[in-house]
DNA sequence: GTTGGTACCTTGCGCTGCAAGGTACCCTGT
DNA sequence: ACAGGGTACCTTGCAGCGCAAGGTACCAAC
């Protein structure tokens, strides 16, 4: 399928999982609640079928723990909260994110002015 | 494997491609040559294994074309130049890739100074 | 008690990067 | 002539991730 969206698909591989933890790293954030944040961002919309398997993979990457917690309306939720390894993997990522996105902007000349 | 470069690694998917034909707009290029200039690059160091199917993938989808030329010194290589195709190709990553760093850097708050 | 909304998760597939391995050309030295 | 080292091309099999599609279950309202 070469719909235009898949160019965003290659790309989002291996930086989803950190804009996840970024999003939960001011407050626990539960599934459904990702996948719509995500949503409103245009190159890094995505699916539960992606959103879930992540979060296990972050879960037993232990970057993060899980609280069940009543929903006022609905079933319960899962809440995720980054721990000390998920802080610590972040700020890494930080790091090679910017190394890396400066490299790319050199080489294929999108430098931001 | 979890060595510090397997960040990178994920990273580079979907990115790397372009990256390729970016090195190859001004000058054709041929394969070690372009391994080469990769590894001058620390987030996009590749290996033959990664960058010769890579190659084969820009031929199929009509983005590259090739041409073999005598070497002044060993065997022959295959160069490889940008079709109107792959210059679409690229202009379009540029427009792409624009707008995912600038979302990645406003999410995990790395935007750039 | 059935319907619709919310929420969690799994299965099977395709693509891409990688390590490892393989083939072949060319020059130099013996 | 031929052995060895450097150069250059390519393939095979594996692993990981995002995705579409499908599945289960809870809750409220009618």
């Amino acid at each position: 399928m070469d719909v235009p969206g898949s160019l965003s698909t290659a790309l989002r591989r291996g930086t989803l999982e950190f804009c996840v933890l970024a999003l939960m790293e001011q407050d626990e954030q539960y599934g459904v609640e990702l996948v719509r944040r995500l949503g409103a961002e245009r190159t890094l919309t995505t699916s539960e079928g992606t959103l879930y398997p992540l979060l296990a993979r972050l879960r037993r990457a232990g970057w993060v723990e899980t609280t069940w917690r009543e929903s006022p309306s609905g079933p319960p939720r899962r809440y995720y909260a980054l721990t000390q390894h998920g802080h610590q993997a972040l700020r890494h990522f930080r790091e090679e994110w910017t190394s890396f996105r400066d490299t790319v902007d050199r080489i294929v000349g999108t430098r931001a002015a």
